[in-house]
DNA sequence: ACGATATAGTAAATCGTTACACAAAAACGA
DNA sequence: TCGTTTTTGTGTAACGATTTACTATATCGT
């Protein structure tokens, strides 16, 4: 590998030119120079050395991206999205870490990011305690978040590109509801983030904004183990089979995720029941998977390809211009019906919507609650 | 951020100690003196900075992971582990590309990490011509190919770590001819690689073995866009439709992989054929995802995680040891059988096998051959 | 008590790049 | 012709760690 010295001997130059040229400082530069200069580039194949360049300016051309697993097609997509646009338009690369949303691992991982001199990251995480990357935020690192609302009236260092998961899970729910379902589950994974919780709000307000005749409950699929997203469907054969026993078993459910209502279908086919005629389902995300489950899953499309470039942006706006202060974007999803439901034709009343949507936010995770 | 000269400042010594302790050479030091160094610092928080450290020994505890798009859940299994063993066991972080199978951005790529001082490299490309990649192995870059069986008889500075596609493949028509099938298919996408080569000859060899009776042929989906894999998926799916719309068409298809067989699954539900009934399907990959499907595919589950963990592996042992030589490990591949295959009760021969196997090798790619 | 050997720690050069402050040369005005 | 600008480029000191060669004590055998 050649060096800048190799090249300003091969110019005719001192390496000062050579640097001034790499940055583009050629203004105030003879076009013969420069010319001389550049072909000397070619020819060695010379690309500068990013560490001694960093360590000169502190800046590396890296920005780390934090998920919990990038086995999940989820972040997958979003990872591939950012990697490409942050490359291509920026051309920044990429450092990955899975933190399987363990606090130990996501500031391990930070750490290492400091150690390497890379000071813009992109999280995904949604823990619901964000303290830990605050104090990152302060010692100079840029943090964009993916789906985690801030929390409102705190000043933040931390950049939030969100959803809209309450809107979400409402439009999702009414169109369960409006479809005549009247006894409905959320079927969620145990650990509480922002935008499970945002998701939970969205689907009681639906179920209540019904009037009575509702019946809304949150089933939890218990934990999730250390391999944290392929189990999540998982989670959700194991959920479906729970439900599948249960005499007074919700007619629909809106799941999670994809990964949930794709597991969650896979649960009640083993448990002998169809999906959509005995039970039906709405996913929430729009992985390209939905599409192809059988039978096809209506669910809450995400515009995961705006948010990705959304987060690339403001994590390159925010480096180029420090006093840029954090800000919220939130985008919002739509409602993609396809066949996991099916009308019920007329219901009987049970009770009070109020009362059972009331009595089901004192649930106990890890349980069906009724 | 601190540096090594606080700490040494903080410990009363000078640097080169310190950097002694960082570097473990602490076998001719006063215990005294390693205490007092080590906690000034924890009490700094001290961490080394990674590129004045490279840019002195030219190593990076870093190592890149090349794949044609993350957003592959098969690739998304991989990555997610290869990160967690790199990091747990080695301390190392990973960079990652998407390539998207264009050999440029590939080239970029490996251009970026030797800026980078990256020194590994793990790489799932399986485009035929390796060569751009031998160069840069030339280079002194430590490279690990997934899935891409070294050429014959070809010294090579890159590392191998495959499956044994043809037998993979051989197996799975196999059973498919066990079930009764006599009409098979290989279905792929266009653009030949290695292991679609391989899969295609495993397919080609069963049904050859198998006697008169059978007819084999292999058909493509066309080619990939530049997203190139989510994407396989709406291959199979157009895919589907054609077959379905063929009198003669086979009764068993051998997918090249889940994707591709998930969305074949897809294709044939939207033209009114029903998997296994009116025709079997056998995936490849193994992905979690398979075992959802309705019905749940019947396919050849390859060793993922031992995959990963040996590329790894290989890359840390010739990264600490230049003398080590490139080496091939082929691993191999298990049938899992699921719903996606019905036996066929009795079927009528249809010439001889031989003839038209012969024939289809022939195949045009782009079209059904027949 | 003396040179030899071990023990414990340090000085200083170096990796490749950047960027500030300066210098040499040319152009210019009077 | 001489001083002043402008143009074009360079010298040099960092950035933060590593590492080789070296020094200063302490230990030891005889």
């Amino acid at each position: 590998m050649s060096n800048i010295q190799d090249v300003s001997r091969h110019a005719g130059v001192s390496p000062s030119t050579v640097s001034n040229v790499l940055n583009g400082r050629v203004d105030r530069m003879k076009k013969e120079t420069l010319d001389r200069v550049e072909a000397a580039i070619a020819l060695l194949n010379f690309r500068p050395n990013t560490s001694a360049r960093q360590l000169k300016t502190g800046h590396t051309p890296l920005i780390g991206l934090l998920v919990p697993s990038i086995a999940n097609p989820m972040y997958g997509f979003i990872a591939r999205e950012v990697e490409t646009y942050a490359q291509e338009r920026y051309g920044y690369r990429v450092l990955i870490g899975n933190t399987y949303r363990d606090p130990d691992k996501e500031a391990a991982f930070f750490s290492d990011l400091m150690a390497h001199g890379v000071r813009g990251v992109i999280i995904i995480s949604s823990l619901v305690d964000e303290q830990h990357f605050e104090s990152a935020g302060k010692r100079g690192m840029v943090i964009v978040s993916y789906d985690r609302r801030a929390t409102p009236n705190v000043a933040s260092e931390i950049d939030h590109i969100t959803v809209n998961n309450f809107e979400a899970a409402r439009m999702a729910t009414t169109h369960l509801i409006d479809s005549g379902h009247r006894r409905l589950a959320f079927a969620t994974a145990s650990g509480m983030t922002m935008s499970r919780r945002d998701k939970i709000e969205g689907f009681l307000a639906a179920a209540q904004s019904a009037g009575s005749g509702v019946r809304a409950q949150v089933l939890d699929g218990g934990q999730l183990n250390e391999y944290g997203d392929s189990v999540m469907s998982e989670s959700g054969r194991a959920l479906a089979s729970r439900i599948a026993a249960d005499r007074q078993r919700p007619t629909a459910i809106l799941a999670v995720n994809d990964l949930m209502a794709l597991g969650l279908m896979s649960g009640f086919r083993d448990a002998g029941l169809t999906v959509p005629n005995d039970v039906s389902i709405v996913g929430m995300d729009g992985l390209f998977l939905s599409a192809l489950s059988n039978p096809a899953l209506t669910t809450v499309q995400l515009p995961v390809n705006e948010m990705a470039r959304a987060m690339v942006e403001r994590v390159m706006t925010r480096l180029n211009d420090s006093t840029t202060e954090a800000s919220e974007q939130v985008f919002s999803a739509t409602l993609i019906r396809r066949e996991s439901v099916a009308p019920l034709p007329s219901v009987p009343t049970i009770g009070s919507s109020k009362a059972v949507v009331e009595a089901m936010k004192q649930s106990n995770a890890g349980k069906i609650s009724e």
